[in-house]
DNA sequence: AACAATTAGATTGTGTACAATTTAATTGCG
DNA sequence: CGCAATTAAATTGTACACAATCTAATTGTT
């Protein structure tokens, strides 16, 4: 029983890291279900809204700089992606799309006032989550790092470049 | 600097495991795009062929058992997901899917040769990627393990119920 | 100024994910 | 047996991902 004569050798389902990531990424987006179902919105889109709620911030970041771009650099996420996802918030009255005025192949994302409605909601959520989750703070805070460094590693691009590396 | 006084508290996208697993599943998958586009094949339809590649072994199971919904079971997809991926699969004459037998709902499925001869090519990659990876088989080892230790926690289902606990 | 090269998004096409519904086969029970 | 419940896939509809291509605006030369 304990001897695995038939080699899967490497490929082994069990033994990649690949699924473990792939399984354990979806199984996390079901555990955000009820709240994002709350809140009417999709995963990737409450995603693009941490972002929006923390360009938010008064003095942050020079205007110009919350662009398509700059969203999909902080989420690794490329045009096609973001476009359409980013209409779909539109018509949902929870961001603004803009061209720039000083470079017109630019469009700028602005949160709208419906937008930051939610941000309470989600922390509140969020923060009861992590009260009465199963897993430590301490686990949490490790395996978050161990895929940090993963990513560093596979050139996958760093989780901030700069200015707020608050924890 | 390090007080950041502007609140997003639990909400700063860089403290969230959620976007830390995304963000390495994405891009775990971008890395085996090279091999992927050699074999022909999707990341999900290459982590079917791990699962029927173990199928394979000479005595494993119970023929019956390579269904849809053992396939789901293993890898946690739903027949929406694996259904029209199966079938793409089919048409590329990596798989054969009938209906069984002893039970007309259930819908078998079984690997070809030109299945199987994608085995060897994805074992060499694999074996290269793990010997000249930036990151050590034990960080690799330990990420896995916590992983699913985590997807556990989360009611998310277990890597394996059963016979094959191989490693 | 003129024009090739670059850049930012948008578009197109293919392939997942997954909720919800539908269809067909099987089972359980009176 | 007969039929309501259950079960397994398939289907439908919405929303990502991402490669490849297209379009329009800008930049860097000369």
């Amino acid at each position: 029983m304990t001897i695995c004569d038939h080699d899967n050798g490497a490929l082994a389902l069990n033994r990649q890291l690949c699924f473990a990531l792939y399984a354990a990424s979806r199984a996390m987006t079901r555990a955000y279900q009820p709240m994002l179902q709350d809140l009417g919105i999709t995963y990737p889109q409450y995603l693009v809204l941490l972002v929006l709620w923390e360009w938010d911030q008064p003095g942050e970041r020079d205007d110009t700089d919350f662009s398509v771009g700059a969203l999909g650099g902080r989420l690794m996420l490329d045009s096609g992606t973001l476009t359409p996802l980013l209409k779909r918030m539109e018509q949902r009255g929870l961001v603004i799309r803009r061209r720039a005025a000083r470079d017109e192949r630019v469009t700028l994302v602005e949160i709208t006032d419906a937008g930051r409605a939610l941000k309470p909601r989600a922390q509140d959520w969020v923060t009861r989550q992590l009260d009465d989750s199963p897993v430590s703070p301490q686990e949490v805070e490790q395996l978050r790092g161990q895929l940090w460094t993963f990513l560093a590693k596979l050139g996958g691009g760093a989780p901030v470049s700069g200015s707020s590396v608050d924890d």
